[in-house]
DNA sequence: GTTCTAGAAC
DNA sequence: GTTCTAGAAC
């Protein structure tokens, strides 16, 4: 099966690699052209190329991720080169493939990094494809997978990745894949990554450090050979070949390294950066226009880009990326809040009064968010409150690509004007019933009864000055075709002595009321924004194998869960949500099934499950904390705010929970500011407690904090002897909940939430998968018995981080020499 | 959270 | 063949 063993006539630098057959991993949004790509190097190469194309393995219909690792393995066996044919737009769905192809031979990725304009147009146009997604949901699910976009680097085991970001870099690379002959082989390292990667990819790393996305720490452990990744890179350092292992030890924690090495490319490669226009060749349409609109501060002339024009010349305007006016992330990936102007309308607000609260609220919000977007939107060109803010905003300078205007339907921001939001606000009124008039009545009839629905199991009634956040049921025709997720009803002060509640002229009380207004629209904005990237990692770390079709079911599944964490998406509580925090009882039965997208079963769930679907099991410790006087067997200590038991499958000698007995405090994710004296007491507590183990077992130590995720319903804090030494401790999870990130000291969520208002959660899948390492000396172990058969020994002093802030608890007559040494 | 178990890894 | 992991079920 080794096919190019001989040397080639090629150069020595080439001669690195292609022992064996290639792996080829196409990676690329539906659309991108993955599928020709295969067939047009298929076309003209005289090697023997075979391509596992997800959507086609299961007798002609989509199969899994598994066919597809079990077809290319039978290829690589016979000496074949293979293309992995389907989107593996993240790094977890790549993993496996490139196991496989390192096992026999080498493991390229081409990444089809075109527009999303282009993907979603051509997907759009197909008809009977393969991967069912053509019409009018392409546009929703490209745009979401390229959301979580992970682009492949050599630290994922690649030993060439190439980049193609228009067609004629496309063509240049099946040219080169085309031309590769039997004994050819190619050299290694990135070729067509442009400069400009790095700068979208800072900004996109702005952004998710802002709500916690896929940044690299978790490449940071497998990069494991070698301090420094230079620039110039041009051998695989990181493949098996090479010895970087995963599991490999790491003398010294390696900085992850974005690979902006453009290398040699073959083709030429035009700079054409942040002009998506020029990439899409047949595809682009006319732009005339806005596009070349000035941004000037003048009112008449500060129509930016967004703010083009719908109707007739819908067409010529669709897509006005911002990344053409420089933005650092293509505006498809900006999450977008597109909001009415609230109370101006039918409740009569001052325009001037109203317009100054939007510039001002809106500037405060972009202080704190960065990667967003508000677009102001109203109906009507001639909008007087549109170009009082317009003025405004730009006489304070607000950065137009994170604030604009447009004038277009509301509930038609993307399938008419080409503005793609997944967040828009209503201007409900008090009994968040649809019908009168406005934005209402629009919106409401725009989304369908599942609106309705949805909102009436989250609130009856809105007081002036609140918001509502609810997840938009994927059954929504707005979600479907227009890619809203969530829709934000808020209610402004009302100054129409015709309607209900009217302020009369008392604009104290009116301006502060807007101002609340904007406040909960924004917050919760923002809490969509938090809620969405925590739902990308819930359903990231469980994908097994996904076609197409399947992607596009985890996008609805994510929904799903978002309808099930609805409690924290409210803003403000009213009436259900109320009942929504309330204690649950010990029997009730929560469902789990989240793929049940059926709009009357899902209501129920969510009645049922309230904020988090904890599993009967789960519920233990709530019963527990509400009753503890019906668990004395249970419970060691019983205090006011508190009660103290050991844990029932203890994970070291000593393990006990300190467990909160506020109703209503399921997680660390509920803390806020209030709780803080309930945090030091229950610090108190479980330090009391170690301080009790260690006068009688002096060679204990202990650390005290809370697990970022909890599998258990029910505030608790671990406080854990440093040993290890249980049999209950059987798992890779076991091991990084209390020895990673993940788990959060005592002392530094106090201080946390009480300078920040809440604690950071490291709440990624990736921190309770990683790689074993001993917790003392650092070393790393292939499995769990290994790991444990270590730790019973090691002797090693705990790492300094350990040992500063009183994170770890220590004997009085070891503390001194631990902090020495 | 655990238990059970199929199948991967050794 | 045995050990170990990881997913499903509870």
């Amino acid at each position: 099966m080794d096919v190019d063993t001989q040397t080639t006539t090629k150069g020595k630098e080439e001669q690195v690699e292609e022992k064996k057959g290639i792996m080829v991993i196409l990676v690329g949004a539906p659309g991108s052209g993955k599928s020709t790509f295969c067939q047009d190097v298929m076309k003209i190469s005289n090697r023997p190329w075979v391509r596992v194309c997800q959507d086609t393995i299961g007798n002609g219909k989509a199969g899994t991720k598994v066919q597809c690792l079990a077809s290319a393995a039978t290829v690589l066996k016979e000496g074949k080169c293979v293309f992995i044919d389907r989107c593996n737009l993240e790094k977890e769905q790549r993993v496996d493939f490139l196991k496989l192809g390192h096992s026999h031979g080498t493991v390229h990725a081409v990444v089809l990094d075109l527009p999303a304009k282009l993907c979603i147009s051509r997907c759009a146009k197909r008809t009977g494809h393969e991967g069912n997604l053509q019409g009018g949901k392409a546009a929703m699910v490209v745009n979401r997978m390229l959301q979580k976009k992970e682009l492949p680097k050599l630290t994922e085991g690649f030993n060439r990745i190439t980049f193609c970001q228009n067609e004629s870099e496309v063509q240049a690379a099946v040219s080169t894949y085309g031309s590769l002959s039997l004994l050819d082989s190619l050299p290694s390292g990135v070729f067509g990554q442009k400069n400009s990667e790095s700068k979208v990819q800072l900004g996109i790393m702005k952004f998710l450090k802002k709500i916690d996305g896929p940044c690299s720490v978790a490449n940071i452990s497998q990069v494991s050979v070698g301090n420094k990744l230079p620039n110039e890179n041009k051998i695989a350092l990181h493949g098996p070949e090479s010895g970087a292992a995963s599991s490999g030890n790491v003398g010294g924690e390696v900085k992850d390294c974005e690979h902006t090495s453009s290398g040699n490319v073959g083709n030429e490669v035009t700079d054409c950066e942040y002009n998506l226009s020029s990439n899409v060749g047949n595809e682009a349409k006319s732009r005339e226009g806005p596009l070349s609109c000035n941004v000037s501060d003048g009112m008449k002339d500060f129509e930016c880009p967004l703010s083009c024009n719908v109707g007739k010349e819908v067409k010529d305007c669709e897509d006005i990326d911002m990344v053409s006016r420089g933005d650092t992330a293509s505006s498809d990936n900006v999450p977008t809040l597109a909001f009415p102007s609230i109370s101006t309308a039918d409740f009569k607000f001052n325009l001037e009064k109203a317009s100054d609260i939007i510039v001002d609220q809106v500037e405060l919000f972009l202080q704190k968010y960065h990667n967003v977007r508000l677009v102001l939107v109203d109906l009507s060109h001639s909008s007087k409150i549109l170009s009082l803010v317009r003025s405004k905003a730009s006489q304070k300078k607000i950065d137009t690509s994170k604030f604009s205007t447009f004038v277009g339907d509301i509930t038609r921001l993307y399938s008419q004007g080409g503005l793609r939001c997944n967040v828009i606000a209503n201007a409900a009124n008090w009994r968040l019933k649809p019908g009168g008039g406005g934005v209402n009545a629009a919106i409401y009839s725009a989304a369908g009864k599942a609106l309705e629905t949805a909102t009436k199991i989250r609130a009856g009634s809105l007081m002036p000055g609140k918001a509502l956040v609810v997840p938009l049921p994927s059954t929504s025709p707005l979600y479907s075709s227009e890619g809203i997720t969530h829709v934000i009803h808020v209610l402004g002060p009302n100054m129409n002595p015709m309607r209900p509640n009217c302020l009369g002229s008392d604009y104290t009380k009116g301006c502060r009321v807007l101002r609340e207004a904007y406040t909960s629209l924004f917050e919760g904005f923002g809490s969509v924004l938090g809620e969405q990237n925590k739902l990308n990692y819930e359903s990231n770390g469980k994908q097994v194998s996904e076609t197409k079709d399947q992607s596009e079911l985890n996008l609805m599944k994510q929904f799903a869960l978002t309808d099930q964490k609805g409690k924290r998406e409210c803003v403000n509580e009213i009436e259900m949500n109320k009942k929504c925090k309330g204690p649950q009882t010990e029997n009730e039965s929560e469902s789990t099934d989240l793929l049940d997208t059926n709009e009357g079963q899902i209501t129920k769930k969510r009645i049922e499950s309230m904020s988090k679907a904890w599993g009967a099991w789960a519920q233990a410790l709530y019963n527990i904390a509400m009753h503890p006087e019906k668990h004395k067997n249970d419970v060691i200590d019983i205090l006011d705010d508190v009660v103290v038991l050991h844990d029932l499958y203890p994970k070291a000698e000593k393990h006990l929970l300190v467990v909160a007995r506020a109703a209503g405090l399921e997680q660390l994710a509920d803390v806020r500011p209030e709780h803080l004296q309930l945090l030091r007491t229950m610090h108190n507590v479980g330090l009391k407690w170690a301080e009790k183990f260690l006068t009688e077992n002096e060679s204990l130590v202990f650390r005290l904090g809370y697990h970022s995720a909890p599998s258990m319903r029910q505030l608790h804090l671990h406080v854990i002897s440093q040993d290890f030494d249980s049999n209950h401790l059987k798992n890779k999870k076991h091991w990084h909940s209390f020895t990673s990130p993940f788990f959060l000291d005592s002392l530094d969520v106090i201080e946390e939430v009480s300078k920040q208002g809440k604690a950071t959660l490291n709440n990624d899948e990736k921190y309770l998968t990683k790689e074993l390492r001993c917790h003392r000396c650092r070393s790393a172990h292939p499995n769990i018995p290994r790991l444990k058969s270590h730790i019973s020994n090691c002797q090693s002093p705990f790492p300094a981080a350990l040992l500063q802030n009183g994170r770890l608890v220590l004997p009085p007559s070891k503390q001194c020499a631990e902090k020495s040494s």
